[in-house]
DNA sequence: TCAGTAATTGAAAATGATTTCCATTATCAA
DNA sequence: TTGATAATGGAAATCATTTTCAATTACTGA
């Protein structure tokens, strides 16, 4: 027997030594099995939409249609509670652009965006990243993290620069 | 007769020329008139109750609570309305600092924090005001607001920064 | 391989912040 | 002082998120 299989029809082998992306191998199961959570066809289903629209700044909502469409026994329930776990293994990092629900973006994987911060339009809700200027915040972020941490006895996990204004349609 | 007086009680030369603070003459009725807003009593309240708490982050019920303390008729649908109507006069800024609930702190006036930035405790939900740097971090962000401005065609109102991780007690 | 056990799930109900409605009241220009 | 209309507050509606709970499923250890 080469490979042991899980009930989910995973092989083990792809489990533990991940290679590709996309439809195939499961770069992030090490993350979650090493947290005691179990690989379940949701989480994969969510995992694999957060990937396929690395790019957008998707709502839980917007992620369960996402998931639905290839899954639809998923429900939105889970996709709230897979993302907070996420949130928590700091895969995914969540905003809030104003628009009175949270936005995801996957952070880690190989179909993960570049580091970047957001320029908000706050009258239509549009969000763009930006690079520009990237490795200087960086370099003053990572600076102002050591003072602080210090100072305040802080353990920081991650940082947040957002632009608001008005878009070229909305001004 | 030396002064008129309007319905709310509130001599018209204090109105127009303003020059204490506190319990004293109101620096942003004239904010309010030039929009077309107008002066009312749960608006004095709120601006009050912000003024007051201008080191705190206080959630639209708890300016609501502070308001009830003086004035019990103001309900919480006007807090939110004229909060609503301060945050677009930029008079305050609206945070989300992960609980739940929008944040706010007033920008403008003689009681007004000087310009900072934020360490949020993602576990317990503190929020420490650091000014550290403040200075060489406004100087980036003009920067990069110039540039972005006129690279994405963006009215750029107002930026933020957040740093998130674990408190002292929390970590 | 397989059963036992605890983790996970989905649907429905609950929650809680914010918004909407609407009849009444108050501001303020004339 | 008065009239037009902006503003108000309480109740109801909305809507994102959380909780509950019985049924299902992944994984452990034999
Ligand atoms: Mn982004
Ligand atoms: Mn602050
Ligand atoms: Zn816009
Ligand atoms: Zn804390």
């Amino acid at each position: 027997m080469p490979t042991r299989s899980t009930d989910l029809g995973l092989a083990l082998s792809e489990v533990e030594v991940p290679r590709g992306f996309g439809r195939g191998p499961r770069w992030w199961c090490a993350n979650f099995q090493d947290a005691g959570f179990r690989i379940t066809l949701p989480r994969q289903a969510i995992l694999e939409a957060l990937t396929n629209n690395s790019t957008k700044h998707l709502s839980a909502e917007e992620i369960y249609f996402e998931v639905h469409k290839r899954y639809p026994g998923v429900g939105l329930t889970t996709v709230y509670r897979t993302l907070e776990i996420l949130v928590n293994m700091g895969l995914v990092f969540r905003f809030d652009f104003g628009d009175g629900k949270s936005r995801y973006e996957l952070l880690q994987g190989p179909n993960a965006v570049t580091h970047h911060h957001h320029l908000v339009c706050t009258n239509c809700g549009r969000v763009i990243d930006y690079t520009e200027f990237i490795e200087q915040e960086k370099g003053l972020l990572d600076k102002i993290e050591k003072v602080l941490s210090e100072k305040y006895k802080f353990n920081i996990k991650s940082h947040q620069i957002q632009f608001s204004g008005l878009c070229e349609k909305c001004k």
